[in-house]
DNA sequence: GCGAAATGATAACTACACATACCAATTCAT
DNA sequence: ATGAATTGGTATGTGTAGTTATCATTTCGC
């Protein structure tokens, strides 16, 4: 039926129902579902950690999980174990640093590495953080059944290694 | 056994267990394995487009697109439309203005909106680009068999519209 | 041991991504 | 009908995210 339309738009009804189905398949694709689950889950983290009193970003708290693991280690490790690009890392740390979490010293060993560490200051905030963002991942996967959260960490999982 | 280790290092061989215990943990979180296959996602995109020999973003894509689909509209509902931020689309609708793709009228209904709509170049670019973008869509999900991927999309969406 | 290749880091550049603040125009409530 | 709230858009500031180029230092090949 056509009368959902007004006079003189009766003509334009199929290619309307054509382009609702061409946006839909866009809205519906992997590629874009992964932009907006991507999106949500840095809101928690903000959200989260901002309730917790702390202004950081999940990569920051990668970077500084990692140094905390891993002390002494340089940029570029970080940068490999986080999956990070080696250009952007410098900046991540570099606001680390000015919020005095972490130590950054000129190697001894290989002068163009900086060897990093957390300070006293870092360590307390990755502690404080860590039971928190623990916790904001059930957020994250809210809507999935416990069955469906472990189907999607398993699935997700295979996306990300190769 | 201890015997992986080199004299003196015994005493840390269960500190170093520990580390890498606490390390899994944070790479094996919902919000950091989202954001590993958002990267990769982004990249298959940039890679796949690029073969094709255009120069654009996945958000870029996007608006496109929803411009395509709903011409006259605004930037607001363009950024509704693809969760986006109003702030920051008014860039991305500014550079596809400056590559020639979109068109950018102060509308006479409501003098503070602009409506949108695809130059013939821009339409060129969009169904060029539509068979391509759809394709890609299985690079990302590659590893998954056919199965897991309709499980993950299904679970995707999901997680998408609370 | 010495030149070439690789590596750690930074700089410059482009493009998101979002918060906040602001202006202009429109709509809503009374 | 008019003042208040809302809405469309821009500006500003911070923080990713990646590319390419450059520089210093180290390691590798022979």
């Amino acid at each position: 039926m056509i009368t959902f339309f007004r006079d003189g738009q009766a003509a334009n009804a199929i290619h309307f129902v054509f382009k609702l189905q061409d946006t839909m398949a866009v809205l519906d694709m992997a590629g874009h579902l992964i932009r907006r689950i991507h999106q949500q889950s840095t809101h928690w983290f903000a959200q989260r950690t901002q309730e917790a009193g702390y202004d950081l970003t999940p990569v920051q708290f990668a970077a500084l999980d990692a140094i905390g693991t891993h002390p002494g280690s340089d940029q570029a490790f970080v940068a490999q174990h986080i999956a990070y690009d080696r250009a952007t890392i410098g900046g991540v740390i570099e606001r680390l640093e000015n919020k005095g979490w972490v130590a950054r010293v000129v190697s001894a060993r290989d002068r163009r590495s900086r060897e990093l560490t957390l300070t006293s200051a870092g360590q307390r905030v990755l502690s404080d953080l860590q039971p928190i963002v623990q916790a904001l991942q059930d957020d994250i996967l809210q809507p999935l059944s416990d069955q469906d959260r472990e189907t999607f960490l398993r699935l997700a999982r295979q996306l990300v290694w190769p």
